[in-house]
DNA sequence: GTAACTGCAAAATATTTGCATCCTT
DNA sequence: AAGGATGCAAATATTTTGCAGTTAC
């Protein structure tokens, strides 16, 4: 793990410092969307709130994170998987955001379906954000 | 549009109230969707931003307005298409936002395409946010 | 050494709650 | 008259900015 974070941020020429180490250990040891709220309260505040919204600010920029759509308002993040870098994201999955537990998961084999819009519209980008209840949740209802 | 106004209210049993009438004025003359925000402006300020927050609110639960996503996490409402009542939305199409304009808007005549989830997983919602040009914006590019 | 990262203070923005008053029915 | 709607004050939450000190390379 400590040598995934570390090829991680060389591979996208970011500067190895602690925050970053622990924000990226936390995306891959949860596997689901966080918020900067989210972080700050893992982390249990060793990191002032500033420096972890610049650091995901950061990651969003180099292709590390990216957005996920939340039906509630609330920005939150999630590990890019493929060759996502600069300001070219194409995290082009759904998101499965479970009522219960209230984290949102990147279903990453699923591609986002083509859709119609009317003339004169030009699509080019497609969000998908799927609700109703994790595998895990399903199992104790 | 007053008349349509009033039956509106009258059809959802709310009081006809000088910030509902205002509101619903705005949503119907812009057709797209709007923030808090958004409206305290275009109201000038003639009403408190609470009654703004508790308005939409009680919109919502009305089922005169449903909630919007927005890819920049802001809450925008825009009216119910069909017959929405209590909490039991079905404004099951997609919503466009322009790149430019920053407008929401709603594309009522598609609905959300079907989308896979993996076994275990039991979705109940589907969201669809496009992003793009309007019909507007792209004829001045 | 230098540029980048971080912490702290503070401001700007967004949202919610309680309570007293006013208005709709 | 009664319950609901509104305004005001204030608390909470969220996000951004500036600056000075520290760290990674």
């Amino acid at each position: 793990m400590e040598d995934q974070i570390l090829r991680l941020l060389q591979k996208k020429q970011l500067r190895n410092t602690p925050a970053r180490r622990a924000l990226l250990d936390i995306f891959l040891s949860k596997g689901y969307a966080l918020s900067q709220g989210e972080l700050e309260a893992l982390t249990e505040d060793s990191f002032d709130r500033v420096t972890i919204y610049r650091t995901l600010k950061t990651f969003e920029e180099a292709g590390v994170v990216h957005e996920v759509l939340d039906n509630q308002s609330r920005v939150k993040y999630s590990l890019c998987q493929d060759g996502c870098g600069g300001r070219h994201h194409h995290d082009n999955h759904l998101h499965f955001k479970c009522e219960q537990c209230e984290h949102t998961y990147c279903l990453p084999n699923t591609l986002s379906p083509r859709v119609e819009v009317p003339a004169n519209y030009e699509a080019r980008q497609v969000q998908v954000l799927v609700t109703g209840l994790c595998e895990h949740c399903r199992e104790e209802a």
